[in-house]
This record gives C-alpha cells, structure tokens and sequence, in this order.
DNA sequence: AAAGTTTTAGGACATATGTCCTTCCCAACG
DNA sequence: CGTTGGGAAGGACATATGTCCTAAAACTTT
C-alpha cells in the first residue's frame, strides 16, 4: 500500500464517480488517494475500524475466514463501490476482509473527520443508505439462493454472471481455471465438488472443459438452469 | 387488520419506544395505529411498497417463497423493530412477507408523508441507518453461518436462542413440537431432516424428546456444538 | 366408544456434498 | 533427458440432506 500524492488524479475520480456531492466541503482537505497492489489486502477481518473507502479503481475480493479456516467469498467490487460503511456507521470491528484483485486506487477518509464534518451531512447520509440497503438486497437474496438450491445452480448463475459481463471478447463465455478455487469459495462448496458439477455439466453439454479454462457452450440452458436468477451479478 | 383510534395509546408507544426523536413533526398527525391478529397478513412480497411500519407490541415472522414453493423464514421480530425501511429506502416492492404471529401493533407512515416531510430529517436518516446495518450484520453472519455449518449445529444454536430467551420459566429450556415446522423452515432445511438432527442429539443426550415439547437437556454441550454462536439471537 | 381425519415421527431410498487420497500432466531444474 | 515438485482432476468412501411414503398417535365427529 502507498498514498498517491496526485490531486489531478483524485480530482478525476471525484468527478469521474460524482463524489464531491455527497461529501462535506470540511472534508476536502482530509481525503487520502491509496494505491494497492494485486494481492494486497486492504482491511483484515477483526481489524479495529478507521478509514471508510471508495473505490475508483480495480477490483476487489471480499471474504470471510471461519474459525474453522474456511474461506467464504462474500462478493467482488469494482467502482465505485464503498468498503468499511457498515463499520463506520456501527462504530465496530472489519467483518471481512478485502484483497485487491487487481492493482486498486481508493479513496480513504479517516473516521475521525467523517464524524466531525459529516455525521449530519444529508447526502452522505443518503448515500450511504442507498449503499447498505443495496448491499442488504444482494445480501439478502444471495442468502435465499444458497439455502435454497444446490451448486450446480448456484455455479451456472455464477458462470453466467462472470463470463459474460466484462466485455472483454476474449474471455467472453470462458472461465480460466485458476479461478476455480475461488468460484468454489464464492459459491460456498469445496473444489472437489465443483469439479464433479462441472464434470456433470459437460455431459449435459452445457460447458465444456479445455486446457486452462472452461467455456460455455449453452447460454441459453445455463440461464434455464438457474432459474434465470443473475445472483453473483456485480 | 383494523385501525386503533387511541390517541393515547400512541402516545404511549411513542415515548416507550422513544420515537418522537427520530421523527418530524410535520409527521406526527400522519402516525397511524394499526392492529393485526395471530396469523394475519401485513404485507406479501411483491406488494408495492407504501408504509413504513414500526413494530411496537407482538411479534412478526418475517418469511419468503421460492418460485418453486419452499418457504424460508428470516427472521422473528420483536418491538422495538422497523419493517418495510428497506423498501423505504430504494423504492422498491416487499421483498418478503410479514406476518403476525400474535396479536400485533404497529405504528404506520405512508412513504408520501416520509418522503415529503422527513426525506432530509438526519435523526430519522440515522435512525434508518442503525437499523438497516444491524439488520445487514444478521443477515451477513447468517449467510455464513448457513453456508460453513450443518443443520445440526444450526439447530443447536436456534435452540438456545429460542428457549432460553423469553424468560419464560415455564418454558425455558423447551421446545414446543408445533413450532417444529417453523424451526425446518427457519434453518432452511426440511421438517424431516430436522427430525433426524433431533433424533441424532437424543441419542447424545443433549435433548430429549417428550409428548408435545423438545427439552434441552445438556445447554453448554448445546453451545459447544454451536460454536458459541448464537446466530438467531433475535 | 367407533370411525374417520389430521398431526407427528420415522423408514427407505436417492441425491448432494465433504474429505482424503491418488493419479496425471506439465513445468522447472539439474 | 530424466527427476522432481506442484497443481489440477478425479476415485472412493462417508456424511448430510431431500423426497416420498408409511405407521403411529392424537384429535373430531358421530
């Protein structure tokens, strides 16, 4: 982790994202530009809370271990997404913890300042709200979903989810390999399991297995699959 | 459903609850009482949203069905709780259905009134605030909780909240059987397999199974399957 | 009290999922 | 060019859970 001293830069994600709205003009001064490196972690789960984040650049992991030491993938975020709101308004400990996916620019303010300048600040307090009842949504029927139907479900939704939305061509319907590990995390299952639903779904014909990645071969039937339910979606 | 015309009943509630704070005054003639019967109706998913509730006497199974029928309970309420604010917040249909399981009251607010006199009220932006995050925590730690453990050890932990929280001496540490199928659909698994769990820790000796209610018979043995965790601490 | 009806527990079997371990493939390295 | 190490896929087996159905119990109605 490293500050960024380029005003310009923070300027440009200000605009860029409609930032300075929602923000007291007090807390101008106080805003810190991070930058984070693949595979860095932001915050640790049982850390004490201080910075709330915005993030205007690349893309995270958030995740959960369990006493246990199984890891849960809650979501993966990309901008402008917030990290830290729900510690900030309950004045409590990370419940997660945050990886950078990629190499990562936010925007940090220390709680300290928030409080001073802008614990009545309407827009903030606006913004935050539609921020945490969003996440409540996903949340809420992200929990449905898992309870309620199997992997193999839950792994076409998620399949759809990620090969089809970044808009890169290339991998457009395909699913690298190396990120099996974490889907299986993200959907809740071991990696042994995963292999057997994906083995299942190839006989079924609806994916396809090659060196180093998995490719979608029945859109139509993943989406039948899953209920038309895009429950990983952002 | 009916209307109470009890001025003074409000009234009431209002200082129990300590409600004036976190609302308008423009708002306080547009307060209505309303009063709900054990299995009554207060709202169905897909409904389109127009009150916010405040939950002040009675408790509320909070619930949601599947496209293919199974229902999952997500919560039990009790007063001092807000139904309907996330809905409030983002302008969008029930997401669940509400249901009196005794004998209710509620205070009501039409979103037309909230929106116009209090949608830049901070106190009440707060107040949404708090408990839209603490509702998110429940959900967040009951997501994981659903996906790392069994329903054994899920149902560990419902019966310690639930039997030891009501302060109910007659029932403390009991379990009554025609609250079973409530207790499937809330752990999210089927009233068979919950009866297979049961029978499993019968034979442990942690519970036992008499005519009518379930008793627990080994509390810290109980906890200690459960982790310590109580994710269904109201 | 007898007959029917509903509620509740449990049997039988199929499916879903986890754990542990082995095998295979490929790359790095000597 | 063989050796070794690591990662990825899959086999074997155990456990967890769902579905459908049956048996027993309790409760109603006549």
């Amino acid at each position: 982790m490293r500050e960024i001293h380029d005003t310009e830069l923070l300027q440009h994600y200000m605009e860029t994202f409609e930032i300075k709205p929602i923000l007291n003009d007090d807390l101008l001064p106080y805003l810190t530009l991070f930058s984070y490196d693949h595979g860095e972690l932001i915050c640790t789960q049982g850390d004490p809370y201080n910075h709330l984040y915005l993030l205007v650049k690349g893309k995270l992991k958030i995740f959960n271990t369990s006493p246990e030491g199984r890891t849960l993938i809650l979501s993966f975020k990309t901008p402008l997404d917030v990290v830290g709101d729900i510690e900030y308004v309950q004045g409590t400990d990370f419940i997660n913890t945050v990886e950078a996916v990629s190499e990562v620019h936010m925007i940090a303010i220390h709680h300290r300042w928030l409080k001073k300048f802008a614990s009545d600040h309407t827009p903030l307090l606006k913004f935050l709200l539609n921020v945490i009842t969003q996440k409540f949504y996903v949340k809420s029927s992200s929990l449905s979903f898992n309870l309620l139907y199997p992997v193999e479900v839950r792994f076409a939704s998620y399949l759809l989810s990620v090969c089809f939305d970044e808009g890169d061509a290339l991998y457009s319907g395909k699913l690298s390999t190396s990120h099996l590990i974490d889907a299986a995390n993200l959907i809740g299952t071991s990696y042994r399991h995963l292999n057997r639903v994906i083995q299942h779904l190839s006989k079924e014909g609806l994916v396809e297995r090659h060196k180093g990645f998995i490719e979608v071969k029945n859109r139509e039937g993943l989406s039948e699959l899953a209920n038309h339910r895009n429950i990983y979606e952002k």
